[in-house]
DNA sequence: ATGACTAAATACTTTAGA
């Protein structure tokens, strides 16, 4: 079974190259996140086009920003929109959580796979990030009440380690690397939880986002911030995990590539080219520095 | 010192992303 999660930066914008990539690639299991549109928009937009390669679907969608969808070859059972306990933001729900029960069947229990995109949080003294943090301790209470084989899978907005953004440096007093943030990291794999990527690529560069602007990609100047954590019998099948580079290249990417999970059981069949290792060889240049917002 | 890119709505400028 293939699983991957992709931040893909507007369904509306990426409808050729999502539909491109899945042809492709091939997962059984999709998650997706920042829509940017409501559960209407993206049936009538893409529905079809999942229907006709074999995907049922779910989403927790919402005007404009955000948006979370969760796409199965392998059933979607028992569909939980959002997180019980999770925040609102200015009395908004917002679409940042889906989550279901893919691969039941014949005895097996399935996974329960979360398809999450977590607040960004802004500045360090905003109340996005007191909100990011919110979330963050609903999202670990939920996945701690539920015992089921799990899958935690998104744009958790946040690089793990040090090692996950290009120079600690840069990211001095930011988000995406305070401890609270990873503090929300380590609780999940003090359940059990673990980081699938990381643990196949232990010493590379790998990362998931690349900002658009400064030929960030092309000097791989990056952050690992979208992850798919695997709770133990899960994480114990895997038989690769990479992240999608080539996704990323050409014209009118997302900003962000898909990350992938190949588990040790798969369908029948072709599913899809294989896929050279991530930034292999790359090595960010030292000194570099964030972009910076216009005033 | 500054800008840098993309997307959506607030729409020819602002807000947001990370």
């Amino acid at each position: 079974m293939r699983v991957a999660t992709w931040n893909v930066n507007s369904v509306k914008q990426r409808h050729g190259r999502l539909l491109e990539w899945l042809d492709s690639r091939r997962p059984d299991v999709v998650c997706l996140q920042e829509l940017k549109m409501t559960d209407d928009a993206f049936a009538t937009l893409i529905g079809p086009d999942l229907e006709e390669r074999g995907y049922e679907f779910a989403t927790a969608g919402q005007p404009a920003w955000n948006g979370s969808a969760l796409l199965s070859k392998v059933g979607l059972q028992d569909v939980v929109v959002g997180i019980p306990g999770a925040p609102e933001y200015e009395g908004i729900v917002e679409g940042r959580a889906i989550s279901g029960v893919c691969g039941a069947g014949d005895g097996d229990p399935g996974i329960r796979v979360h398809s999450l995109y977590t607040p960004n949080g802004r500045e360090i003294d905003s109340d996005h990030y007191a909100y990011k943090l919110e979330w963050l301790a609903a999202l670990v209470a939920q996945v701690k009440a539920d015992t089921v084989p799990q899958l935690v899978c998104g744009d958790m907005n946040i690089a793990p380690t040090d090692e996950d953004v290009f120079d600690p440096a840069a990211f001095a007093g930011h988000t995406h690397v305070t401890p609270p943030e990873r503090d929300a990291i380590a609780a999940l794999e003090a359940l059990g939880l673990r980081d699938v990527v990381r643990e196949r690529w232990p010493h590379e560069q790998v990362f998931s986002y690349w900002d658009y602007r400064a030929g960030m990609f092309n000097k791989n100047l990056g952050m690992r911030i979208d992850l798919i954590l695997a709770s133990g019998t899960v994480a114990d099948r895997t038989a690769a995990a990479w992240i999608d580079r080539q996704a990323r290249k050409g014209k009118g990417p997302s900003d962000h590539a898909p990350v992938m999970l190949d588990l040790d059981t798969a369908p029948d069949g072709d599913i899809g080219p294989m896929v050279p290792p991530p930034s292999a060889g790359r090595v960010s240049p030292k000194g570099a520095k964030l972009p910076q917002a216009k005033n």
